[in-house]
DNA sequence: GCCTTTATAGCACGACGGTGCCATGATAAT
DNA sequence: ATTATCATGGCACCGTCGTGCTATAAAGGC
């Protein structure tokens, strides 16, 4: 029925994508609030300013508004920490101190540090537990978790080629380890925020990183 | 203890305690099935082989179930780690390597190594996240990690007091370390349990505590 | 003008949640 | 036997949630 080019005839005004995105944005803003079970549809409507039928305009089931936010939640984190991680790439140059500096920095990304992060955290802590439950969710929770576990890799081994870090550390296994401690701490400033200060958490980081080079002057095991 | 005849006048059989205990083993079963949002009463009831009727006899409210299984959780939790702890300071006697083995042990009492460790894992991090949310939990969840947190923290007090590990070494920091890696490998081995095998929870384990030990023969930053 | 497509909103239905209330059976004291 | 107490089970009510369906308004293409 319509002309050969399919491309510009949309008789429409807004951009679907980005009320996706906004409608996603409402379901972060609602989960960090109540809790993954308070994501319910008139919640998250009302949190977007929009009916319930709005927002069941762009999402066919509850499922796919799920599975939308955990793989918008994952792209827009691997997106702000791998930028984060191509400035210190960039800036190769630089002295040691300098470089350790950054990649604290870069790692700290993972800490619920400031509001953004915190907020980050929470959510991603929210959807990995719930995916136990929810195979809909699960491959794309493993997809973001492939991401950090990727980016923490390259961090470890750029450290590693830059002479950051001996050239004998197990990398796989420190990066598990170093993981699962940005996890751990996460865990646990989301839940007591009070206890785990901003401080305390750079403090821990910082400390397990000075354990990793010191690590360097004691050679192979 | 055992169900020894009741001293009072009570017209009747069963013990409450006992009934409030099997309901929350129930509660248990369900959440680790299907998660905390399936631990309806009705499902409850189910797998406990009752009616809603009778299991709300024992608990007043929804509310009051979920608070008596953290506080239950936290116990047993509890009770079988302190039991664990104990054997390992009774046993004072013994080589280092030996009591190495049994404080490993004794951490390792925190991993999904098993059934049952695993299932445990799976609940405190599902009540843990809940509690986030949930005022209720909160304050009976904060008492379980508290025991938890004291708990790692006499062992690895008691490694330093027997010369395992260095004098000068911060045990308040090494000690939210070492409970942020267990966490974090909790969390990651809940979600993928494929991916992460009980050889690797205690490669990394065995890795960490190398490298605290490790850390007495570099002496004082 | 007309018509198609999209955006937004609302209603109604069925399912399921917690909970108040009550009926029945069992037990022990009187 | 009577009665009080407790255990157990079920019913019914009300709220909420997801969802199918429909209505209305706006924006191009013809």
């Amino acid at each position: 029925m319509a002309p050969s080019c399919y491309k510009g005839v949309m008789p429409k005004i807004v951009d679907p994508q980005q009320r996706r995105r906004a409608v996603a944005d409402a379901v972060y803003a609602v989960v960090a609030r109540c809790g993954l079970e308070g994501a319910t549809l008139r919640n998250v409507a009302s949190e977007a300013g929009l009916a319930v039928g709005s927002v069941r305009h762009y999402f066919t089931d509850h499922d796919e508004l799920m599975i939308f936010a955990v793989q918008e939640l994952g792209r827009r984190v691997g997106e702000r920490v791998w930028a984060h991680a191509e400035r210190l790439l960039s800036g190769s140059t630089g002295s040691r101190e300098d470089r350790r500096r950054r990649t604290e920095e870069l790692l700290a990304e993972f800490l619920p540090l400031d509001d953004v992060r915190r907020d980050e955290v929470v959510l991603r802590l929210t959807f990995s537990t719930a995916a136990r439950t929810r195979p809909s969710l699960l491959k794309h929770t493993e997809a973001m978790q492939q991401t950090l576990h990727e980016l923490v890799l390259r961090t470890l081994q750029g450290a590693q080629a830059s002479g950051g870090l001996p050239a004998d550390l197990g990398v796989e296994v420190e990066t598990i380890r170093l993981r699962a401690l940005l996890d751990g701490l996460g865990l646990q400033a989301a839940l007591f925020p009070r206890r785990f200060t901003s401080d305390l958490l750079r403090e821990v980081l910082h400390h397990h990183l000075d354990e990793l080079v010191a690590a360097s002057e004691r050679g192979p095991e």
